[in-house]
RNA sequence: GCCCCGGUAGCUCAGCUGGAUAGAGCAGAGGACUUCUAAGCCUAAGGUCGCAGGUUCGAAUCCUGCCCGGGGUACCA
């Protein structure tokens, strides 16, 4: 409809004007129409005239050949063009669908990226929400997505871990983690990440302790190598790691978030050690100080290191080695990583030395960040230095605050409520800067909150449930305020190829949050049940209950039937 | 120092591919209700869009400089 009206337009300026204009129709506040276009005053400096008398004159033919579709066509302003959908065609732009425009392609969606032997954040809860989403979106779109997931099994933060597991357990005793009896996953993966702040603090501290930790992030590489799985200091090792990836399973699963194929960095090392050592022969990388390295400086970035002088691969190899397994894998048409935004710089290092030997995978690559999460009136976090917030802490915060708001009964209404509130809060703003979560705000059920949206759904359905077998009927000659909710839902499918072509899910929570807005607003001053206008009225309230879970699921909120 | 990101109402944020009186929510003020879920609706109030220049018919939006905050800047991720 709307692709159409714009080509519509066109053609009228190449007929009146002979004048090339660039059409893209917005949409105006509600009172100006339901389509807007700047055709005139675009066209006003290129044909040297007054933008108002193009735009009469536009107006006067668009009314001729856009008669089927538009009722009015008004100018305004300094030469605006408004224009008002017919009834009938407001009524069939409700059955467009989204585009397809990402039909046939193969997106990998890389987000979330926990690390095995450390604690899961807040912002591992952050990116796995936004990550879902988009890959959502994208899924929508037509795509066929693979999630993926990258962590570091290997790495000094390993050596880290293992030296205050190994400290903890008085040795290379694996036995000795039987006998700790951590049945739970959340305990275990509390003892881990109390291990890991130990390791870092005495890395931090004691030179003694540096020299074994890296000792041990060299000796966990060689375990990879030499695929051990039989020394006790492997035993500890995979077990421990096991745990990990069960207990991300399970948050995953808690969270109700797709599941992931993951990618362990030493899964990946092989790979990059051998581009990197290609690259090294090719003169992209070079020797420096023992090291190899990437010098940035010749492209507008800084030098990293790829191999270090003792011979390990950097983040920046395994990730190097990611690019060319995610590749290997699926023959992606389009990569996206989501990440925190501190790895900005790191990325595109990163990605030049791939666009040195393979241009059109760094062109493929999107890479989208995002700043850290913080508590309402709370200090930043950093898991490096162990006062971390966890993931499980702000779920716990909004659960709790949840039941102070209000008393829930039972179980599910009181997880779709709270993960509704959690997911709507990460999401409802632009991806890139920081998030300021204050659980009570999430919860509070009023305003723009995940569960307004669905106390809004519940609503509706709650109507459709109580109409029984009345059935809904057609959409013709619209009242006011059945029009204007008619018109929000015709924003749908744009609002939705806006959130795919720009990656962004905000504009989506935006929209069902004006969407929900229109229908309370409806729903005061609109009897449905027993007036005289009650067919037309259920269907707009049906439509608008399908139009809101849709959405809903994009993003990965639950729609309750009723609340 | 250099590079990146951010600075919009008391708070949390939209708007940023230039366009009509800069929009929401929360907080604070007022109001309506014998009706389908009041977790709602209605009204008013609240702004030097960090600062200063520039480009433009038109700038929160683009450019330059500065200020403030955050991040990165060689063997962490």
């Amino acid at each position: 409809m709307k692709t159409e009206l714009e080509k519509r337009i066109a053609e009228a300026c190449q007929a009146l004007f002979e004048a090339e204009a660039k059409i893209e129709l917005t949409r105006p506040e509600e009172k100006f129409g339901d389509y807007a276009t700047n055709a005139a005053l675009q066209l006003s400096k290129q044909l040297g005239k007054n933008p108002r008398e193009i735009a009469e004159a536009l107006a006067v033919k668009l009314r001729e050949t856009l008669a089927a579709q538009i009722s009015e066509v008004s100018v305004a302003g300094p030469g605006f063009i408004n224009l008002k959908l017919s009834d009938q065609t407001l009524a069939a732009a409700l059955n467009v669908n989204p585009a397809q425009s990402l039909a046939g392609k193969v997106i990998v969606a890389e987000y979330s990226d926990p690390n095995p032997f450390k604690v899961l954040h807040a912002g591992h809860l952050y990116t796995s929400i936004v990550g879902d989403a988009i890959a959502n979106l994208l899924e929508q779109a037509g795509a066929t997505v693979h999630r993926v997931n990258f962590g570091g099994d290997v790495g000094l933060h390993v050596g880290k871990s293992m030296w205050g597991i190994i400290k903890e357990l008085g040795g290379e005793k694996p036995e000795g983690l039987q006998k700790i009896g951590l049945e739970d996953l959340d305990t275990r993966a509390g003892w881990m990440a109390a291990r890991y702040v130990e390791g870092h603090e005495a890395y931090e501290n004691d030179p003694a302790a540096k020299e074994e930790i890296v000792a041990l992030n060299k000796k966990v590489y060689a375990l990879h190598d030499q695929n051990d799985h039989d020394s006790p200091f492997a035993k500890i090792y995979w077990t421990c790691r096991e745990w990990s990836y069960q207990y991300f399973d399970y948050f995953y699963q808690t969270l109700g978030v797709q599941p992931f194929r993951y990618y362990p960095e030493s899964e990946t090392a092989p790979k990059g050690i051998a581009k990197a050592k290609e690259l090294l022969e090719k003169g992209v990388l070079e020797q420096s100080e023992g090291a190899v390295v990437f010098k940035g400086e010749g492209h507008g970035l800084h030098t990293r290191v790829f191999l270090t002088k003792e011979g390990l691969p950097t983040y920046e190899t395994k990730d190097l080695g990611l690019i060319f397994v995610k590749y290997d894998d699926y023959h992606f048409d389009k990569s996206v990583v989501i990440t925190g935004n501190d790895i900005v710089e790191y990325m595109k290092v990163v990605l030049k030395v791939v666009d040195q030997v393979a241009p059109e995978l760094a062109a493929a690559t999107t890479h989208l960040t995002h700043g850290l999460v913080k508590l309402a009136g709370g200090e930043k976090m950093s898991s490096r230095k162990g006062n971390v917030v966890g993931a499980l802490e702000i779920i716990d915060s909004a659960a709790q605050a949840a039941r102070e708001t209000h008393a829930i009964e039972d179980k599910d209404t009181e997880k779709q409520t709270v993960f509704g509130a959690i997911k709507y809060a990460f999401l409802k703003n632009r991806v890139g800067g920081d998030t300021i979560y204050d659980p009570k705000e999430s919860v509070s059920l009023e305003g723009n909150s995940g569960p307004y949206l669905q106390y809004a759904h519940a609503r509706a359905r709650s109507i459709l449930r109580k109409a029984g077998g009345e059935q809904p009927g057609g959409l013709a000659e619209l009242e006011p305020g059945e029009r204007s909710l008619a018109r929000k839902l015709s924003e749908y499918p744009e609002v939705i190829d806006l959130a795919v072509n720009e990656l962004m899910p905000h504009h989506v929570c935006t929209y069902l949050y004006e969407l929900a807005q229109a229908f309370n607003r409806f729903y005061e001053h609109n009897r449905v049940i027993g007036d005289a206008r009650q067919a037309t009225r259920l269907k707009l309230v049906e439509h608008y209950a399908e139009t809101l879970k849709s959405g809903l699921k994009l993003l990965g909120i639950a729609a309750p039937e009723q609340m």
